[in-house]
DNA sequence: TCATTAACTGTCG
DNA sequence: CGACAGTTAATGA
């Protein structure tokens, strides 16, 4: 799998591959194939490296000491899984899923570091997406707090909806009630009763796993306006 | 056809 | 709101 005709051109190693020092790196890059269900990051597991989504979805996952799954973020095309793994801890703090069949392009944390040191603005660009990743984290604290269970699972299906956007009036991803627990911070089962009482509103409409959402613009507005309410 | 999984509902603390 | 139990529907070996 060639950098120069990949489709992800905001992927930082497709922008960057012009650069000299990166003929040298590029050779060392893997790519595999993960099928959807499976795992290629552990929590806990020993740092490998770096990924890069080529094709496909990812959820990257954290499990609580009460058992609990929290999904972090997703990824797809041009997207980095495992950032937080190299160079800092011995040992991966998240887990990664493929949630569709998945293409993945992966360098080791040595070939990383040395990319690093000799492509300054790949760096930079790594610092940026770090910051980023950061503030995501810290809005992402906040909203926890506050939000009631009906907030944070309308909450959730706008940022699917940010992320994948619909076709055909459906959210282009699939995932289990369990899932959308995990990404809302609560359980299954509030997860089925607020999606019900959302069919009913006509808010939304399901047909088995896949959702979709009628009014987008009305579902942000209720979450601006109980998020107002509850500062005071 | 039977067994397994997922979606859903009722109820209780 | 979370947890448990139980029902129903879909899936597939």
């Amino acid at each position: 799998m060639e950098c120069h005709n990949c489709p992800n051109h905001q992927c930082l190693i497709k922008k960057h591959c012009r650069q000299a020092p990166m003929e040298s790196f590029l050779v060392k890059k893997h790519s595999l194939q993960c099928k959807k269900t499976q795992s290629f990051i552990l929590e806990g597991a020993p740092v490998h490296g770096l990924y890069f989504v080529r094709a496909g979805q990812v959820k990257v996952a954290k499990t609580g000491r009460h058992g609990k799954e929290q999904i972090v973020r997703f990824a797809t095309g041009g997207d980095i899984v495992g950032h937080r793994g190299f160079g800092a801890g011995e040992f991966y703090q998240i887990s990664a899923t493929a949630l569709t069949n998945t293409t993945l392009c992966h360098f080791s944390s040595s070939t990383m570091l040395h990319m690093l040191h000799q492509v300054p603005g790949l760096t930079v660009d790594m610092m940026l997406f770090y910051a980023d990743e950061l503030n995501r984290s810290e809005s992402k604290v906040k909203k926890f707090a506050q939000m009631n269970v009906r907030e944070k699972v309308i909450d959730s299906l706008l940022q699917l909806h940010r992320k994948f956007g619909q076709h055909r009036g459906l959210l282009n991803i699939q995932l289990s009630r369990k899932e959308l627990s995990d990404l809302a911070g609560t359980t299954e089962e509030q997860v089925i009763r607020t999606l019900s009482t959302l069919r009913k509103e006509e808010q939304i409409r399901t047909e088995g796993k896949k959702i979709g959402i009628i009014n987008v613009e009305l579902l942000n507005k209720e979450i601006s306006n109980h998020q107002a309410v509850h500062h005071i």
